[in-house]
DNA sequence: CAAACTCAAAAGTACTACTTATTCAAGATG
DNA sequence: CATCTTGAATAAGTAGTACTTTTGAGTTTG
């Protein structure tokens, strides 16, 4: 309890750049800041240790690292560089990630998807087609974020996987800030059922050639939409 | 010191199934079992929980988690399951990993490289053809890495440039485990200079392309020779 | 038989004492 | 005068004890 609150007010402070690279801070201090014990003072410290946010070093004492060094993949990281100012920055650098894997899982799912997967991967394209008719953006946004995780999951591939997250919140983000038309494109759709199909008939081009479309559109989208933003997340 | 060694051992047990998903650990026994202080078990407990291997619940334990459920950027856990028994199925799923971020790399250094990665880039290009003619595979190797890894750098986005080290993990790998002919091929030096050539001009298109042939090329080298590696990480 | 109640077990938190490594500076030595 | 050695101060690392809180499981009771 006191550990979460320590810690994700200083993982914070690091992850929006109040806390400036090549800052020490000294564990007492930390304990006098936040009124914690000695205990939590060091977890937190070393929980910030093991994102790479710090480097510990006797004498001197914790030290901020440079963003190049951070651990970008961490959860927690990732929520704290969201929920700061530099959120857009970061959904960008976000959908670049994304816009590299997904055709590549899609590749792979075609080749290594269960018959079950197959099978549920095409209910969902056309429940995407559905909810897309009845301008139903929610319930779209649903099984969307189902969709892309369904197909991550499917690749085989543990740090595909781990990405649906990033993915779900890239989506999340896209319709949340009113960068998503009302009604999602119908080609977009069309591409949803076309990869469906292609992992269905286990043609891994076909796949990926699809996915690639469907990023590209997105990313393209994005880019049209925020065309100044920087993908420096801090 | 002591942190790191018992961090080790109970760490890389998890990552190579030692310890299956579902145990739990009792940090009084993990004391005992490793002759570590309270604070040390607790704190290496922290770390696991960090990199989401374990989950603790009070009046039951720590518990190892799914690993799927695992933080599989996390440099250590990388490294455990490459010094592991599953040290081939890794290296394939890093190669997947590579395979699909680094077109999209290529794509955005062509965009956003400074003037003076771009010269660099070149640079490392032609000491690759050098030291190719010479078979020097050791210093090719070298820069190799090096060419990657200011690639990836020059993305400008840091989930990119995080895998830096992936991508020198995997190419050491494949030189290392004698995956790679040797002399490297005159077509995979080739595309590295026009990859080098096509940041130099900021062609996205043709960077991106360039490097995808890479990868693929490299994808289908070792898909030949260890066909039968399954790519669960664990 | 189900719901509430009690108890105990194990993690979480707090605090104190001691150990070890490292920096910085003073002093010795060439 | 410069460089190397030595040592003291400092802050993190490690150890151990005591207390708190949560929660799972068994037991009682309506």
């Amino acid at each position: 309890m006191r550990h979460e609150q320590v810690l994700d007010a200083l993982g914070a402070a690091i992850a929006n750049g109040s806390l400036v690279p090549g800052t020490v801070l000294r564990s007492e201090d930390l304990q006098e800041r936040f009124g914690a014990s000695r205990t939590v003072a060091r977890e937190v410290v070393r929980v910030l240790e093991t994102m790479r946010l710090t480097s510990s070093k006797r004498r001197v004492g914790v030290i901020v690292r440079e963003p190049a060094e951070w651990n970008h993949y961490d959860p927690r990281l990732i929520r704290w560089q969201l929920d700061g100012p530099a959120r857009p920055a970061a959904l960008a650098t976000l959908n670049e990630l994304r816009s590299a894997i997904e055709p590549c899982a899609a590749r792979y799912a075609a080749l290594r998807a269960t018959p079950e997967e197959r099978g549920r991967l095409g209910a969902l394209g056309e429940r995407l087609a559905r909810t897309a008719r009845a301008r139903d953006l929610s319930a779209f946004l649903g099984f969307d974020i189902a969709f892309h995780d369904l197909l991550l999951t499917a690749s085989r591939n543990p740090m595909f996987g781990q990405l649906s997250a990033v993915v779900a919140e890239v989506l999340t983000g896209r319709t949340g800030h009113g960068l998503m038309p009302p009604e999602p494109q119908p080609e977009a759709i069309a591409l949803h059922a076309e990869v469906a199909a292609a992992v269905a008939d286990g043609e891994a081009e076909r796949a990926e050639r699809a996915m690639r479309d469907i990023v590209v559109q997105a990313r393209d989208e994005i880019a049209a939409l925020v065309s100044e933003a920087a993908p420096e997340v801090e």
